[in-house]
DNA sequence: AGCACGCCGACT
DNA sequence: GTCGGCGTGCTC
């Protein structure tokens, strides 16, 4: 007897290949079920999925082939990870089995059933599991679930809650949410993300917790807090990371441990949306305002977007929390929208006094006023040197890496233009190279103008490799309590290259061997710098002159976060009597995003900006897509994008009428690896009329990518609810 | 996207 | 005579 099954798997991209593809098998498979499956010459992992509604048109003559394994060892994805998926599929445009297998471990991509068993295999001798106990996968999840519900009672030590704590942790109880948890840099947010786990861990002993962070970089300081607090209660198992900085054999096993229900918590960045968590009951998304949390190759999904839609669908609670929460999500979260409910936790722990006793006093250094050409003021600088002095520390940001973003000739206006994108590369002292940050071409610095042969070729504006270098030139003879020297160091991408060499660095800052941190916004993220007690964003300008709308959003966040760096060990800044500051060197004080700053009024900027986007009919007033082509000519990229809107017309697409397509343009950076690339930007006051539009031009899209008119055309890609546009 | 097949130039 | 360049075409 044979059966026909539906099964995703990762389908060449841009092919006249279905989204499904069905296979024979000698048994009926589950949904859900891991196979392998031949396609062409290969063999591929799939999922196996849901019949489909409609029988999917096979194409005539085509002969089904059989499936060539199944991963028996491992129970069925459920049935709302396959929802997930498919939601995500749908509403970013991409097929349902480039979502599926990407959300899998990598290395199960390429097991065998043989090498998988081998890999479940108890480590100790063992008893050999039968193939008819591996089939019934129901119970392999209990008893894989039961040493975590045999762990005993060691209640962990809990810290108390302030009174503003409990009242959300309350609220976090009595309601369903989602809910924004705005609470200041510092407020301890933390802790409440830990007793709304611990109390759904504690409540039903097969639930499981997801909490996700923007970076790889944020991981261990959260898994530190994690395992500390319930390693204890319910084992060292209990807690699992998931991220792209781990190895495919640590990936495997912490999938595999959220899988079968052993992990009761799964910490991670954004790919860990996908996790397969069978009792999943509470999802917390962390400095959800992060980018990071939007993946920008492949499916251009939001994870915090899907953590939401997660979280209804599957039934499990969300909080999202910021200091500065992204527009969307304060919108969502006013009381007349009342999509999300807000929760408030304005004050600092540990602050004396009134809440914002121990927020850093904002100063803006209007840089009009200043010497011309200095990079850092002399009020800034005096006040470095009195940190220094005094014996703490200081943080320098600046966004940009290298000595001088751009080589300059002066005789005949030569730059380092990179030969393969339209950008400067970027001057590195350090190993006297040129840069591409955009293709990592990388050359020598000539030691003469490669253009006319002038030997006097200057760098041009500031990096933080400069920045640590005029730091050092101006606090040569500045002194610290012990007499020692000033000391300053740098973090940034270049310096933390080395695995382990950002912990390594933070050690020493911690250690109080430095005196003034350059970096740049991977400084400014997460990281507790309990003894700065200023904080300066040296050019914190350029972020503004940007073509992006979200810039100004960005910015303040960025600024907001950087100055929660300062005096957050309040005890240590009382102790040495003086006040944390903010720098900020500007040449425009007036602007919104800096006096909202001062005040520290996020509330006042987000009312301000989200007038602004009303105004102009943007986000989240309207809903956006971005269409972009990618070719060896800007005429053939911007050709099939106009030829797209055209077929969109001529076969008048559903919806058409609700979508606004603006014309193709140039990207910002048009050309990277030698790359044209251009876009087109959609605009639709309604999300599901964008969606669907989307969905019934795709096919059209392919097709159009077939003829021979664009073969010139690398390759093109949708970005549904893009970041910048 | 892979991975084949296939048809032309420089090498042991 | 082969090795290997990447153009073209197919994959349930």
């Amino acid at each position: 007897m044979s059966h026909i099954v539906n099964v995703a798997v990762q389908t060449p991209a841009h092919s006249a290949v279905g989204e499904l593809l069905s296979y024979r098998s000698d048994e009926p498979l589950l949904p859900g079920t891991l196979v392998r499956v031949p396609l062409g010459k290969r063999e591929l992992l799939g999922v196996v999925w849901d019949a489909p509604s409609a029988p999917d048109g096979l194409p005539e003559g085509v002969e089904l082939r059989s499936i060539a394994a199944v991963l028996r060892e491992i129970p069925p994805l459920s049935r709302n990870w396959r929802r997930l998926v498919g939601f995500a599929a749908h509403y970013y445009q991409r097929s349902v089995g480039e979502i599926a297998v990407t959300a899998l471990p990598p290395q199960l991509r390429d097991m065998t059933p043989e090498q998988l068993a081998r890999r479940l295999a108890p480590p100790k001798p063992a008893k050999p599991k039968s193939k008819k106990a591996a089939l019934k996968q129901e119970p392999a999840i209990a008893e894989a679930a039961e040493p975590a519900k045999a762990q005993a009672a060691a209640t962990p030590d809990l810290v108390a809650l302030s009174a503003e704590q409990s009242l959300v942790f309350e609220q976090i109880e009595q309601n369903s949410g989602p809910f924004l948890l705005y609470g200041s840099t510092g407020s301890g947010k933390t802790e409440v993300y830990l007793r709304a786990a611990q109390a759904v861990l504690d409540a039903n002993p097969e639930a499981q917790v997801l909490v996700m962070v923007p970076e790889i970089n944020l991981t261990p300081q959260l898994e530190e807090r994690f395992v500390g607090r319930f390693a204890p209660r319910y084992g060292k198992e209990s807690v699992v990371s998931m991220h792209s900085g781990m190895t495919n054999p640590q990936r495997l096993k912490s999938w595999l441990a959220a899988h079968m229900g052993q992990a009761r918590i799964v910490l991670g960045t954004r790919m860990a949306i996908f996790a397969s968590l069978p009792q999943l009951t509470l999802i917390v998304v962390d400095e959800e305002h992060d980018a990071s949390y939007k993946q920008q190759e492949g499916a251009r999904y939001s994870a915090r977007d899907l953590a939401i839609w997660r979280g209804r669908d599957t039934g499990a609670k969300v909080i999202l929390g910021s200091a500065t929460p992204s527009l969307e999500s304060w919108h969502a979260s006013d009381p007349e929208v009342g999509r999300y409910l807000r929760l408030n936790m304005p004050s600092r722990i540990g602050a004396t006094g009134s809440g914002t006793a121990s927020l850093p006093k904002v100063r803006l250094v209007d840089m009009t006023q200043q010497p011309k050409r200095a990079v850092f003021s002399p009020p800034l600088m005096d006040a470095i040197t009195e940190r220094v002095q005094r014996g703490e520390q200081s943080l320098v940001l600046l966004n940009r890496r290298g000595f001088a973003p751009v080589l300059f000739c002066a005789d005949c206006n030569w730059k380092s233009d990179c030969p393969h994108c339209s950008a400067h590369q970027v001057f590195h002292k350090g190993d006297r190279t040129l840069r591409c940050h955009h293709c990592g071409f990388t050359q020598r610095v000539p030691f003469a103008c490669p253009s006319c042969g002038n030997p006097d070729i200057l760098p041009l504006g500031k990096g933080t490799e400069q920045l640590q270098e005029e730091l050092e030139r101006l606090l040569r003879n500045v002194q610290r309590p012990d007499g020692d020297p000033a000391r300053v160091a740098r973090i940034d991408a270049d310096t933390t290259k080395a695995k382990g060499s950002l912990e390594e660095q933070l050690a020493q800052v911690h250690a109080g061997d430095v005196d003034v941190l350059v970096g740049t916004q991977m400084v400014a993220k997460g990281h507790d710098f309990r003894r700065i007690t200023l904080v300066a964003a040296v050019q914190p300008d350029s972020a503004l002159y940007s073509s992006d709308y979200r810039a100004p959003e960005r910015l303040f966040c960025l600024l907001m976060q950087a100055a929660g760096r300062a005096g957050r060990d309040a005890q240590y800044v009382k102790a040495q009597g003086s006040h944390p500051e903010m720098w900020i060197q500007t040449h425009d004080p007036q602007n919104a995003v800096y006096t909202a700053l001062r005040k520290h009024d996020y509330p006042a900027f987000a009312r301000q900006q989200l007038q602004e986007r009303l105004d102009a009919g943007m986000p989240p007033y309207a809903f956006q897509a971005i269409v972009r082509a990618d070719a060896r000519s800007q005429e053939a990229a911007q050709a099939f994008l106009s030829a797209a809107t055209q077929v969109a017309r001529d076969a008048a697409l559903p919806h058409l009428d609700e979508v606004f397509i603006y014309p193709p343009i140039p990207m910002a950076v048009q050309r990277v690896a030698n790359v044209e690339r251009a876009q087109m930007l959609l605009e639709a006051g309604n999300r599901s009329a964008l969606l669907r539009f989307l969905n019934a031009w795709q096919q059209y899209l392919h097709w159009l990518r077939g003829l021979p008119e664009h073969r010139p055309l690398v390759r093109w890609l949708v970005d549904v609810d893009p970041l910048s546009i």
